[in-house]
DNA sequence: TAAGCGTGGCT
DNA sequence: TAGCCAAGCTT
């Protein structure tokens, strides 16, 4: 690199030559559309961008903008994006989109401060936004800023990562800037074996001429993660037109897998809880298989109880849903698993 | 402030 | 292959 030039301009000449072609993102030189910005933002916090790619289109052929958005069905919206986890990010996009369309004029607003008000964007995610949609000067710092600048200037610490991201950042094309750290820190300064010979930054990195690359960002030790047990229940009848249908609830709207359609369960505990909190007095089979399923802070391992119900009505406030339809309902991945694991479902 | 909150791709 | 990890936010 030419000392004589900013890490900016460098890191801005490599993404000119090798950003990546993404369906968030225009044509160079030409301003996003910011719905499509906000949107990809919310999809990719802590997502990647192989399992975001398809579930955008998928959304942005039937959400097109705001105003589509903030008139959805919450339930539509809600089993749109089973699958995606962290669901309280769906919950926000509705409720944001609202808040656009009430408040101003239906366009998100063009501001750092304005775009943080909003439910679901932090600080990341209201940088990213103003800076790559309305080309705000913003600091941008995500995982991938955090491991760059750590290694660059060898900064230890959020703190003294802010403060290298702010000296860092240009006045103009910020937007740029942050896509292009982030296209760095996903295909050459991974978190693990760098490929620092293909690094435009290489000369200017302090941790690559220390030879320490793996030794940032200087990570917080993980605690462990514990093991919870649970029961899973499958309730099934026929369906009037034939077939078969199986009881499915709405959980909490706060909380582990708000506001999603689930499976009936029971409580989670540190043993096996049998057939505690059953939906139904049925006769209740408990299968030889079990289902385990790691969340990010505990691993849930259900055991599976099914019981057919004669009576017409539902025993709990619940909906039938006709399980050839299954795929349809929207359920997060742990019950499709389960789902799946019951048999009843191809 | 630290804990709660999901999932799938990658190595 | 079993961890590791990701374009974080909320309370």
């Amino acid at each position: 690199m030419d000392a004589k030039r900013s890490i900016a301009e460098t890191l801005l000449d490599w993404y000119d030559r090798h950003a990546r072609t993404l369906p968030w993102r225009a044509p160079p030189g030409v301003r996003p559309d910011p719905y499509r910005v906000w949107l990809s933002e919310v999809m990719l916090q802590q997502t990647t961008v192989a399992t975001v790619r398809p579930r955008f289109e998928a959304w942005v052929a039937r959400w097109p903008d705001v105003a589509s958005l903030a008139a959805a069905d919450e339930a539509d919206v809600m089993a749109a994006w089973a699958g995606l986890g962290y669901y309280a990010r769906a919950r926000n996009l509705v409720r944001a989109a609202k808040a656009i369309a009430a408040d101003h004029g239906g366009k998100l607003p063009d501001t750092e401060d304005a775009l943080r008000a909003l439910p679901g964007l932090g600080d990341y995610t209201a940088a990213a936004v103003a800076a790559i949609a309305f080309g705000r000067r913003a600091v941008v710092i995500d995982a991938n800023v955090e491991r760059v600048v750590s290694r660059l200037c060898r900064a230890a610490g959020k703190p003294a990562v802010r403060r290298a991201a702010e000296a860092l950042t240009p006045d103009q094309r910020a937007g740029d800037f942050a896509q292009a750290m982030m296209d760095l820190g996903s295909a050459i300064c991974s978190p693990k074996r760098p490929k620092c010979l293909l690094c435009p930054l290489a000369d200017a990195c302090a941790a690559h001429r220390a030879g320490e690359e793996e030794a940032f960002p200087v990570k917080p030790a993980k605690k462990p993660r514990p093991t919870r047990h649970g029961t899973i229940f499958w309730l099934e009848r026929a369906a009037a037109g034939g077939g078969l249908e199986v009881l499915l609830v709405r959980r909490p709207a706060k909380g582990l897998l708000g506001g999603m359609r689930a499976l009936p369960t029971g409580p989670w505990t540190e043993t096996q809880p049998g057939l505690a909190e059953a939906p139904a007095a049925a006769d209740w089979t408990m299968l030889n298989q079990q289902v385990s399923h790691g969340f990010t802070h505990f691993t849930l391992e259900l055991a599976l109880a099914v019981a057919r119900w004669d009576a017409h009505s539902a025993p709990i406030a619940a909906e039938w849903w006709r399980v050839d339809d299954l795929a349809a309902a929207g359920l997060p991945t742990v019950f499709a698993k389960a789902a799946k694991a019951i048999g009843r479902v191809r």
